[in-house]
DNA sequence: ATTATTGGATAGTGATAGTCTCCAATGTCA
DNA sequence: TGACATTGGAGACTATCACTATCCAATAAT
């Protein structure tokens, strides 16, 4: 197909079609001639995967550009699977954060480290997802916002039940694993977070419903 | 205190102040004079709100207003609370969603019903929470990336966890219960996200473990 | 008296994500 | 075969966002 089709197919205008060719976010069609070249259906899901990822998951496009290359270059080993796709999720600041030294006893790393410790997870202040909790900590802190130990556990608590229900549905291959995990771990964090709101909805219904317990 | 020792106290230049005071982010100092104003604890504390609202919880300053005139202005009830805190965590787009005539019986909308129907909760396909949740479905699928029942239950299950630990965390007092739901919501919400990938990498390796269990 | 700081206004910056305009080469259909 | 639309490729242009910089005359500090 033309690149007008593959405008039609996504609901893009050509002029984006271009850009995103421009940008390497989707494969040059293969050329039949100099002004002319045909896409096809891989084509159109790549389109529709960046579009994915920049509406729904609120991706960068130099973010996507970093997702797209893991899941273009898988790492063999399945073992690694997670540990690319996870780096592939973390920010350029995240990635270049080497311990500089000493780490200045941070007291919200801490908290971050102590509450992982507690769902019985390992323990390393170094892993950039421990700093990124402990930054998050710091900064409902900042805003006046206090969370008990018991609420933030629920929360841990909760995880679990996520990651236990992502992990059992990753496919066999390590090509579709890598997809599910990355793709799908991206495209899942907005339903989580609007199931919670509903669900917040609901709570509070039922708290009214039974008032000073 | 002068506008270079909020400055000082909140660690941003004194230009972004001054346009946080422009857009109204910040209310003005009291003037004592044509070229001076005085600023309080209250002052930084709302400052340090805006940057926690916008580094960690990644809104916009145009979001941050939303937020910020509801927590000015909460509503009187106990009982609307929520409800006006959900409607200042919306976008414009959903918050001026009627339902135009016939819904099209979207197959993600009836889908996103189902989830919230499975769990014993409210179903109300006009609710712009709802709709968010059948779009992110819709996006998910688009992307190739399916998701099964029981997946989107264990999702919903744990939404019901944290939702319950909120409510349950819900200071007594008005205002309080507004800032802590809505700036908590906020904040919280990165906090949750990244507690699943540090579960994900925990439950990978207790996958791996126990190989093919 | 001199120097620094302030509030207020206006203009400029850099990043992001497109969008527009041209062009000569090609495809399509009469 | 010719008229006309479409294409790939390149470059320039645009809008939005969140600042940042510059000026100014009016204070404040020393």
């Amino acid at each position: 197909m033309r690149i007008s089709m593959l405008a039609e197919r996504t609901g893009l205008p050509v002029a984006t079609l271009k850009y995103y060719l421009r940008e390497g976010l989707v494969p040059p069609g293969i050329a039949t001639a100099r002004t002319q070249a045909l896409y096809d259906e891989a084509h159109v899901a790549r389109v529709l995967l960046v579009r994915a990822l920049t509406e729904s998951a609120s991706l960068s496009l130099a973010a996507v550009r970093q997702v797209l290359a893991v899941l273009d270059d898988p790492p063999a080993s399945r073992h690694d699977l997670l540990g690319a796709a996870q780096h592939a999720l973390l920010t350029d600041e995240e990635r270049s954060a080497g311990t500089p030294g000493a780490p200045a006893a941070d007291p919200w790393l801490s908290r971050a480290a102590a509450v992982v410790a507690a769902r019985g997870w390992y323990c390393d202040t170094d892993d950039p997802l421990v700093r990124r909790l402990a930054e998050g900590l710091r900064a409902a802190d900042a805003a006046d916002v206090t969370i008990s130990d018991e609420h933030l556990d629920a929360y841990a608590r909760a995880s679990e039940t996520i990651a236990d229900a992502d992990v059992a549905s990753v496919p066999a291959d390590a090509a579709g694993a890598m997809r599910q995990v990355v793709v799908g771990t991206l495209l899942t964090d907005p339903l989580i977070l609007t199931l919670r709101r509903i669900a917040q909805q609901q709570a509070s219904d039922t708290a009214a419903a039974r008032p000073t317990s």
